[in-house]
Order: structure tokens, then sequence, then C-alpha cells
DNA sequence: CCTCCTCGTGGAATCGATTACACGACTTCG
DNA sequence: CGAAGTCGTGTAATCGATTCCACGAGGAGG
């Protein structure tokens, strides 16, 4: 591959022309510029990234690293950061936790490695010593989605309180009294918010958690079914099963399914996160909906205005509740679905 | 941050002694050796991965250009590539191209200038010269699912004929007559294989594919949902929608539910791609099931033995019928779903 | 005891860029 | 007409690693 020295040799100057040619610095005479173009044209010249990004310090990308690709919510928030990220110039390398902290720590280890010039996260759990320390060391961070409480880090997220609060509301307006939840781990902040919004909403109605009705999950199917089965497996199961993020919600509808039951008429099931498969799903899911890509967007300014030397500042955006059929007809008020 | 001379420094030694700690050489003393670790443990040295690259002209990195990240077949192959690329030593890069060639070169050169040791591609279109120049000039490169006649690289895929030939059989049997396909782009192989396949198969039983029953998608949903209209517009509708991927068979769910008719009833719709959230649309989705995860990691096996210089090998994995309901139900086989 | 290896080590070149500094040619102005 | 800029250019240092080569110390063999 063609370096600068070669197009050097080619023009007929030095790498120094080159060099200012390429990043166009005003001082290059008007002939020298042509005849280095036509070099660089001729050879197929590339400049180096690598080799540029040792001398300037500076690599231009961002690193992402996201607690689950395969959930289309982090999938539709990689899209928005990447999109964002491109039109400001930068370029993005994204890591999958897979919601596993020791994934989530060797990604962040390869990416400063790499140097990257910031880093976007959504932490799976309460922080490691090495993304503590990066924050120390001076390292450009935004968390997005989740994020680590005393960790002095922007962070872009969206407030769910008042969506859970309509979601409740709506429950109960079609009867439900014995609502179940299918909490996220403990470790992210997410995971206790989610259970805190739900449980301070029930209040409000006179309702509240029972133990049994809170079964631990960690944000991917399988926990999803699991936590269901031992909900149905109950003296008294729930009426509604609410599940903290969609991959939950589609364990929970297989285990359902799985026992030849039905949505909503044996139980009901709503969601956080709203993806496009919800509409056509049987029912459709009533879930709350995140401003996915607003938050990506966010995210990436934030970090930019933080590598870029302007003040970077936390957002959060409100999530809406989106009611479909899942649980329960709504026309009918008077309906009760104590199956 | 430290760097290899600060270790030496506080190690007392030279940074060629430090360099072959880090690589374990085998001639490095065992005195010296302690002490450049208990350097690089007191300064939390890690080594600077883009200088380590310039020097080296390896980046230990494959960048990974996929067609639609919001496409869970491309986010499952994604998964895949990664796990199995760091199961042999690398990292991956991914870039979206959103079905877009212009966004595809832009990730491909992206990739290039970072010296990225190999490619794996997914081609969105018949090869920009970006792409053939970069083969030429000796790139590594793999393609996955899909591939570019006429040029030599291994290709990595699924063979969909056997299963697309299951399919129609089954539809036949269900009394379908009228079969109509939403295609994908014709610049892309999988675009023009589904389609080939299909109308083969309808031959086999003595039916053919007329042109207005062939719409063309360009594999998402959007499309999907506009290709649909344009069949329920027609006279003589057909009585079975095949799309050529999950998203556009999404985008064709979202039309007929805009009209307020039903599949199977009304219309009967089948799928190239297999989802989990097919298992839950209402009714559950018939679909040609990909072994995503195979080929993910075969494609990575290909590409890491090219760049390493064993002889890569083209694979060819079969795809299967996954029968659900959408297509009418097949306990009875008199049924007519001619609306 | 001298020669020849082997072993551990350090000095310095190198990868491909960017950029401070020096320098010569030309303008411009007193 | 000479001093002082300005402009375009080149030389060389630099970023942080790897690695070739040279060298001194110590051991083995004659």
């Amino acid at each position: 591959m063609a370096s600068i020295k070669d197009v050097a040799a080619e023009a007929g100057v030095s790498v120094a022309t080159v060099s200012r040619v390429l990043n166009d610095h005003p001082s290059v005479s008007a002939d020298a510029r042509a005849r280095v173009l036509a070099a660089v044209e001729t050879l197929g010249y590339r400049p180096n990234a690598v080799a540029r990004s040792l001398r300037t310090d500076q690599t231009h990308t961002l690193g992402l690293v996201i607690s689950d690709v395969m959930n289309p919510y982090f999938t539709e928030l990689a899209r928005s950061v990447e999109e964002e990220a491109r039109a400001l110039g930068y370029s993005v390398i994204i890591g999958n936790a897979d919601e596993r902290p020791d994934l989530q720590d060797h990604h962040v280890r390869n990416l400063l490695d790499r140097r990257i010039d910031g880093l976007l996260v959504s932490p799976t759990d309460g922080g490691s010593p090495l993304m503590l320390d990066a924050v120390r060391a001076g390292t450009p961070m935004v968390f997005v989605d989740r994020w680590i409480p005393g960790v002095d880090v922007p962070v872009v997220r969206a407030d769910g309180e008042a969506a859970v609060r309509d979601l409740v509301a709506h429950l109960h307006g079609l009867g439900h009294r014995r609502l179940a939840i299918i909490a996220g781990p403990a470790a992210t902040t997410t995971g206790q918010e989610r259970v805190a919004a739900f449980r301070e909403a029930l209040h409000a109605y006179g309702l509240d958690l029972p133990e049994d009705y809170t079964g631990q999950g960690d944000f991917q199917a399988e926990s999803g079914r699991r936590v269901t089965e031992g909900f149905l497996d109950l003296a008294t199961p729930p009426e509604v099963v609410f599940a903290a993020d969609n991959l939950m919600a589609l364990g929970a509808l297989d285990a359902v399914r799985a026992r030849g039951m039905r949505v909503p008429d044996d139980i009901a099931l709503a969601a956080f996160d709203d993806i496009p498969w919800f509409v056509h799903t049987d029912p459709p899911i009533t879930a709350i909906a995140q401003p996915t890509g607003e938050l990506g967007r966010a995210a990436v300014r934030a970090l930019v205005d933080r590598i870029e030397g302007r003040p970077p500042q936390s957002v959060t955006l409100p999530a809406r509740l989106v009611v479909r059929r899942s649980c329960g007809e709504n026309p009918n008020p008077v309906q009760r679905s104590t199956s």
C-alpha cells in the first residue's frame, strides 16, 4: 500500500507538502497542490489512519459498549449512535457485553487500548474498577440508558416513571389487582428504577408488590420464561405480568404459550421498551416506549461536546405508554380478568 | 497515559526489554521480567494498540460490513461473528450499510483506512469499484450471506433452494395456487436466488410466477408494506405472499392488518429468515430458517485462515422450512383460502 | 588459559504520518 | 536600494511500539 513518501516522490515534493495538501493547510502553492492531488490519484493513495492517530493522539472513534445487541432496543440505540457520530465525523466501535460484566470489561479494555476518543456505556453492573479508573484517568465518557450512581459522568436516559404510573392506572382501570413484575438485575439502574416506579405506582392505588410477585430476571429472554413459570406455579398467580424489558416479555409469552394459556384472557402482559414486533404479536403488546433514536443522538452529542472541550449535558427524556391489547380490552371498563 | 518508556524507566531497564517481557520473548532474565511486571502494575500501563499496529502492520481486527443492523438476522450474524473472532483473538468493527451502496462504500473505505486485517462483507449491490480494488490489492476478504459473482473471494452462505421447494410443496398441499413473492433487490445474490428458487419450485407444480405477482422490495419493512398493498389492489390478488426476508414480512403484515384483513384467512404469508418473534406473531409465521450462528462462525474461520496464510474455504449450509400457521392449517388438507 | 558460544541487554532504526523550525525567494516600504 | 515581512518549501523530531544488531559477561571445550 502506497505511503505518503511514495506520493511525495511521485509528485516531486517533500512529505511535508503532501501532508499539508491532505490536511488543506493554507500555505501550499496551487501548482504543488495539483501535483500532489494527481499523485494521490494515480497511486490510489489513502492516508494510514493508524499512523495518523499515533501522531495526533486522536482516533476520531467512539466506543459504544452495550448490554445486549440481540435486544432490539439496543440495536436501535446503536444505529442512531452510529448515525449521529458519522454526521459529526466520528466512527463507532461497538462492544456487546451480553449482560456479562466480564465481557463488558473485556470490551472497555479493548477500546481503551485502541485509544478511542470517548466511550459510551450502558453498564451491566455497578461499575468495575476498570471503568472507574478510566473515568478517573479522564477518559471522556457518557452513560446511556443505564448509569452508575456516584460517578461524575453525564447520563442520557429516559424517565419511565410517569409512563409506569400511566400503565398501572390503565391496569387498575381494567380491574386488575394482582400485579407482578419481572425485574431486571438489581445491579443496573434501570433494573432498580423500574421496580421502584412500579411499586410506587401500585401504592398510589393502595396495592402492594409482594415478594413472590417480584421475579428476578436478567433482561434476557430465558429469565423471562423462568420467572413467568414461577408466577404461574403460585397458589394465586398474578393477573398481570409486567416485564422490565422486551426480551423478558418474549420469554414470558413463551412460558404462557407453553402452558396452553392465553394472553390476556388467562394472564395479562405488559413490557418496558416498545419494538415494531409488539404490534404483530398475539396479542399486540402494551408497552412503554422510549425515544430511543433521540437518546442515541443526544448521547453522542454529549460525548463529542466533552471530547471537543465543550461542557457536556446530561439529558433525560420522557418515555410514554402505548396501550395495545395484551392487558385486556379497554373499551369495556367493567370487564374483569379474574380468569 | 504511561508509555513503554515510563515503564522502562520505572523498572530500570531499556524499552527493548520491556517489549520483550510484554511479548514474552524467551531471552529475558527472571529478574528483569519481575521488575518490568511490577512497573507495569504500579503504573497501570497498557500497551498502545495504535503504535503496535503501526509497527507490526497488524491490527488484529476484522471489519464486518452488513446490510442492515435492524434486521434480526444480521444482528445475530454480527453477534456470532464477534464471538468467534474473539475466540480467535480478533476484534470486530461493524459497519452498517443500511442497504445503501454509498454507505457501504463509506464503511469499506473507513475500515481499509484503519488497516483492518480482513473484511467480511454482505454486499448490498453488485460490487463497487472500491471493493473490487480492495480484492485486487489483496485485502483478505470473505463474503457472507450475499456475494458478488465473478470475484475470487470465498463465500459463506446458506442454500435455501431445497427449503423453498419444501415451502412450495407445503403451500400447494394447502390448496394455494396463486403465489406471489416480495423480492429483494436484483443487485443482490440473495435477492435473485430466492426469486429463482421460488419460480423453479412453482414450475415443478405446473404453476408460474406472473409479472404482477413479483413485487420489487429492498429487504426493508417499508417496501414489504408497499408491495403488499400493490398485491391487494390487484383484480385477482394472490392467495399467498412469500417475503424474501423477515423485515418485508413485517411490512406485509402491517399492510394486511391496515386493510382489516387477516392472515391466513384472507391471505397467507411466509418469509425467508426465521426469527424468535415469528413464534409469537398473530399468526405464528411459517419461515425458512438459516443456520445463522454457524454461518457467522464459518465466515470468521475462513477469513482468519486467509489472513494467517492457510487456504480459506467457501461454505454452503442448508436452510430449512419451519411450518407454522400463517399459510393455513395443515391438519386439514381440504381447506382452501380462496377468501 | 584462550577461544567460541550462548544469553541477556541496550542502542537505534523503523512503521507513516504531523508539525516546529529554518531557509531562500520575492514583495513591499521607508 | 536595503531592511523587513510574507510565502512556499524542506529537514528533522516526534508519537509508542517492535526488532535487528552489537556488545559484554559467563560458561564450555580444547
